[in-house]
DNA sequence: AGTTTGACCTGAACGCCGTTCAGGTGTCGC
DNA sequence: GCGACACCTGAACGGCGTTCAGGTCAAACT
């Protein structure tokens, strides 16, 4: 068989899912690929790509078109869905902040949020801030999730408590209350 | 030479300062002692046992007593703590991440928050909440900053201002606006 | 139609890694 | 003096990411 880099993509989020993150080598996928592990350097320069192309399309396909109504609902459903992405894969969280630490990848998030953020009428800091703390409080909360092994509790109360904090705390910074 | 489990842990402190946490290895850190790496097996488990400790080590290390004044200066202070702590040692944030991530210690800072929070009048739930999602900020927000490579920053704006949008919202949770 | 290109792959090797195990060795309490 | 035990040796196992020189075959070009 003959492999695109797509399909080899493809192929590491179903093993993902499979084996989990840290089974995930380059050897084994190739194997479940019936190629040598050579084979994968024609596609990718290293794993650290692989794997940033992997969250980028674990990223894409999650993608949904959201009408805004107010912008803290708007942030509020960014990030539910956000969370809703990465509880469909295996070590989903792990892996995105993984790689948007490494800088191979998975910047989306952190846009989206800034860019509603900015619409919201925040400056470029707070939009700056406050998308780098909802990130890190979205994937921090559902790779503890994904960590403990259990399955996905359909809605998770603590998530919405945290995210409404958060919001709160934006929203204290974007519509000051009138003097 | 002869070792006991604290002398390996410091030197793994040492050694994590010198090399970083991905070049941190078994072999290394034995070599490092003029030891074989099975040694190393006499006084841990294995690496995670290692590291857990180690990061508990650093986390020891770093403790200071707090006059508390009014609780968000208190948690303000808590958190302001804790990044100087992790800024001290490299990748000391990533560390203290992993290591409660993989639930083989850790569990300190997290603790400490949700004791200040319950302190402040928190119930339960939102004691539990409020301290994941300040851990989660503040052990991101470090680990950010020692990934992108740079010295640390003497004083930073973002962390301030991050953090006091979470302590906002958790301040309208607790004092609410008298009606 | 014949030739060339280049995408895709092979097979072997290199130097790491964490971990196990059977057995040695020296120090300390009795 | 002696036994117990904390600490270590040395060798091996299986796996990892990565490199490299070279092979193959379909598609594009003349």
């Amino acid at each position: 068989m003959r492999y695109h880099r797509s399909d080899v993509v493809d192929r590491a989020i179903t093993l993902l899912d499979e084996v989990g993150l840290e089974t995930l080598s380059m050897r084994r996928l190739a194997a479940d690929l019936g190629v040598q592990p050579s084979a994968l350097y024609h596609h990718f320069a290293g794993k650290q790509e692989l794997l940033g192309a992997v969250a980028d399309e674990i990223l894409a396909r999650g993608r949904r078109s959201v009408e805004v109504v107010w912008w803290t609902d708007e942030l509020r459903l960014v990030c539910a869905e956000l969370r809703d992405i990465m509880l469909r894969h295996r070590d989903g969280a792990a892996l995105v902040s993984m790689v948007r630490a490494q800088g191979v990848g998975a910047e989306e998030p952190v846009r989206r949020m800034a860019a509603a953020l900015r619409f919201a009428g925040a400056d470029e800091e707070l939009a700056r801030v406050g998308a780098h703390t909802l990130f890190h409080f979205v994937f921090g909360h559902v790779a503890d999730e994904q960590a403990a092994g259990a399955e996905a509790p359909v809605e998770s109360m603590d998530f919405r408590i945290g995210l409404g904090v958060i919001l709160d705390g934006l929203s204290a910074r974007l519509a000051p209350v009138p003097s």
